[in-house]
DNA sequence: GATGAATGAGTCTTCATTCAT
DNA sequence: GATGAATGAAGACTCATTCAT
């Protein structure tokens, strides 16, 4: 909703993206420790082993980091969702592989996905002062995925799809949360995928006995 | 030199208590509208019609303002909860209770929902700074009802009680969560009632076709 | 929401060194001046001729500026105190030495010993938050030289050390006292150094008449 | 230096007078326990068992309660002073009933005896703003004393009865911060009277042996 | 590119004092 | 006389951001 802005500089050698990548992974693990508000632009220099002037470079202000740490992760994200709605693949599969992309990338990039949830899906300013658009795309492709599902019979005819693209995004996001607060606590792969199959299972067929 | 901490004295008086419930108004309307970092106690103030100073007078700081939100409030909420439990129900009433609960108070108070949502349940920093036990009541009571309802039969025996309340809760937050972005807009009591149904559905039985 | 306490870096630049002390010689003049609670931080920085936020970046709080005004200035004085001992002198010597420190001192930088008497010395506040131990070891050292005096002969065998040193302290201090609130004017050097011969005299040998 | 005010009202009732002695005794304890600055006027009112108000109504204000306590103690002490001189004593005499009076005072009201040392004879800002000559006629009674001492060959000539009076009042109020501080800690009634003792020893004849 | 000294807007918080009741 | 609710001036402190070097 604010004016987009350009990078300050297009940094083009080695050293340059070398910095600009520190810079991010630096402020994604401040920003999943301390949380937005709680990290200071001199702590992610610190991280980032750099003086924080330089964090003026290669960001606009401490927004921007936030941003793009958004978009150049939510982008993969997003597409990784366009990618499983092109495959030609049954429903339970898709929502398979969704509920597995979720967990995965919790289970490698914890304080990614950490900042994704604490502050980017639910923060209040972000969406205040982003495009909501951007975050909704993936609404939309789960959206349509069911929408597809629902055509095909594979899909309760009275379900809503965009409803139910609430419902499985805040299922989903709230087992995460519960891995990222610790109240979940998973030790072993086998953990994670016992709770994917259980994911999958409350989606497709709720908590009901199975006939 | 160092901060003298003493409790604010709990103000007795006709008027005093009548203050105290004009600023926790006005700071939900205020939180709910700016977030808690972006509320300014000025703003409170103002918003209570009265001296910012005077805040001070009930509340230690702003924090504890939060606090008070959050313990008045979710005490309600947690005893409706218990009592849902407590009365004899089958596990699907149950369900549609809490269902119609969570989306009732979002209808009478959606700034106090849009409070819990975004600043008390997921706060990093909320969850850091007070008992994230007293949360975690609510998911222990729904879990519970899981576990109850499994052993008469009416869960799935697999389910895993924990991850099911994590499902269940996530999916109902995240739906309060369009509410209060604007992104699921419901403008009739029976768009909500719908909401509702489809919400203890797809907990229920899933997204797939019955039978 | 909780405070990150940190220390300050030790700023190694010429640049920065010559900032600090000019803090330290601006807070020096403004406590003297004002008083610790009568002077406000912006006081100081404006008479240091900087922003009062880089005050922040040199000095933790406003306290910190006072306890290293007295850490690097008390630190010189006691130094010169045990120096004072070390050196082979007759105990008369000795005294004659220390009464002349002190009067020395407030005559060089009277807003230092200003700061020394007011808000040190006498500071309920100080004493009660910093090592008084580190303000005592000038009493000690005193201490140390009558007891050593009064082994040697120099001191009648019925003096208390201790008390000796609070007598001497005092009376040397509430002389710069009178200096200070200008009850006592001295404008010439031969004022000060009769003062520096009566007090001597005084301590050594009392009020009454000799023989 | 600022206009004197007189009291807001000249209460008569017993009550009235009763409820005045308590607010001041109530200061002196929280003035000696915190530091005139340290002290809200709220904690006296609570110390004194009466609403905050309520001071307002026997007080201009807090600074005026400190000068209440100046005026009324001080005054006692004055008079004392002069009391000590009208009778026909030897000088010794004098000098010793001088230091047991302000030993005695300690030992008896020491609150009181901390706020005169801490706040008021030291306080820069108490002398900033209350007539100094208030406080300095207790040193021109004492000037006076050695004056006419000297006159009879009870003081040795050379002394400086301006400089000799600092020195005493020195002395024996650095001995009392001793024990305000709790740095010269005296249980027992005998030690306070061997420090008078000394205190007299010390500035009759002085550190040095006699003959 | 890199540094970190310097700036100052923005807020919270304290607490003496007033005054309606 | 007594209460304590209400006011708001005053100031400490943080930290994002700029910019001279």
């Amino acid at each position: 909703m604010s004016a987009q802005q350009r990078p300050r500089l297009s940094p083009r050698s080695k050293r340059s993206v070398r910095t600009r990548e520190r810079i991010l992974e630096a402020a994604t693990e401040v920003f999943a420790r301390a949380g937005f508000h709680g990290a200071r632009v001199a702590d992610i220099a610190e991280q980032a082993g750099i003086a924080y002037g330089l964090v003026y470079h290669y960001f606009h202000n401490k927004d921007d980091i936030l941003a793009a740490i958004f978009a150049e992760r939510w982008g993969q994200y997003v597409e990784y969702l366009h990618e499983v709605r092109r495959t030609p693949l049954s429903f339970t599969e898709r929502m398979r592989r969704l509920v597995h992309f979720w967990v995965e990338v919790y289970r490698r990039e914890p304080d990614l996905m950490t900042i994704m949830i604490n502050e980017i899906t639910r923060s209040y300013e972000f969406l205040e002062s982003h495009d909501i658009g951007t975050v909704l795309v993936a609404f939309d492709a789960i959206e349509e995925m069911i929408r597809d599902a629902r055509a095909a019979g594979e899909v309760e005819d009275d379900i809503d799809p965009q409803l139910a693209t609430y419902v499985i995004f805040g299922a989903a996001e709230m087992v995460l949360t519960g891995y990222v607060i610790g109240t979940l606590q998973r030790r072993s792969p086998e953990a994670f995928a016992r709770d994917e199959e259980q994911m999958l299972d409350l989606l497709l067929h709720g908590l009901t006995p199975r006939a």
